[in-house]
DNA sequence: CAGTATCCCATATGATACTG
DNA sequence: CAGTATCATATGGGATACTG
């Protein structure tokens, strides 16, 4: 497969892209995936302007990926706490491919700053690429073949 | 770990998102990971401006990611390739992530318009998280644990 | 044709000031 | 305090015109 013949209008890379692919969205996916789920500890961990995280909630909340949900503290009004849907957490593996890409090339000497385990095992674990039976893939073998929607390119 | 009190400026996600998180160089790093090596071809089939095309190879070679090596075609001036570095090519979890996330949530309905294959077995593969010994976890049991060079937010 | 310099514009961001 | 409206600015992108 020539992949200069493939219409890339229709790959999920772009598509991606265009819902998650700014400087902010990602990061507050990763905020959410750890909990932190109000606006002031959002705004302040992040440290980036309310205006500006207003828009990237109501946005993440338009694309079905985020939701506001209400909560009440004794004595003060219902504020809401925004949490990530089913689909927003699928995110997950994108937030964690940033991460397992930083650490192995951009890293701070010591080390990462933060490691990924299983809770079960409390093992280390990461991402890697599995056959249908569960089976670890080498990386340099893996192809890309034509899926049931692909369409060669106009002209 | 109460994720608020984390120092996230030494975070991989934010790191590797300074590098990497604009619109265009992830879709660059996937033409180039299907071996479209050359101006002209990046330009046309990514539909991006030459100024910019420039402008995102040459940051890259900067970053070490994408290096340019000269060929020769008979009877015209030696040209450039731009190929992905070793470290360049470990970008691919990133888009593969992009693109497992986009297949599953944002997909044509007819299904998606690539499929990635173990070139062994010609299954179909996915990322997944995976244990030392090469086990499949559930993405939900995954935590989020200190690293060799965690930090305490100051205050 | 391969690539770059220049300029212009759209969009994203932050500061500030505001509302309930 | 939780959020939003408004505005100024920075950044990234494209059009055009250029060089070798």
């Amino acid at each position: 497969m020539d992949w200069r013949n493939v219409d890339t209008s229709n790959c999920s890379v772009g598509r991606t892209l265009d819902l998650i692919g700014d400087r902010w969205t990602l990061l507050l996916v990763r905020e959410l995936l750890n909990d932190v789920r109000r606006f002031s500890d959002l705004r302040v961990h992040l440290d980036i302007s309310a205006p500006v995280l207003s828009r990237r909630l109501k946005a993440l909340g338009l694309a079905g990926l985020v939701v506001a949900v209400p909560y009440k503290e004794d004595g003060s009004r219902p504020r809401m706490e925004y949490e990530l849907t089913e689909t927003g957490r699928e995110l997950q593996v994108v937030v964690l491919a940033l991460m397992q890409f930083g650490d192995q090339h951009l890293a701070d000497p010591k080390g990462p700053a933060v490691v990924l385990v299983d809770a079960a095992s409390q093992q280390r674990v990461r991402l890697a690429l599995v056959r249908p039976d569960g089976s670890v893939m080498p990386p340099d073998s893996l192809r890309w073949r034509k899926g049931a929607a692909f369409r060669e390119l106009p002209h």
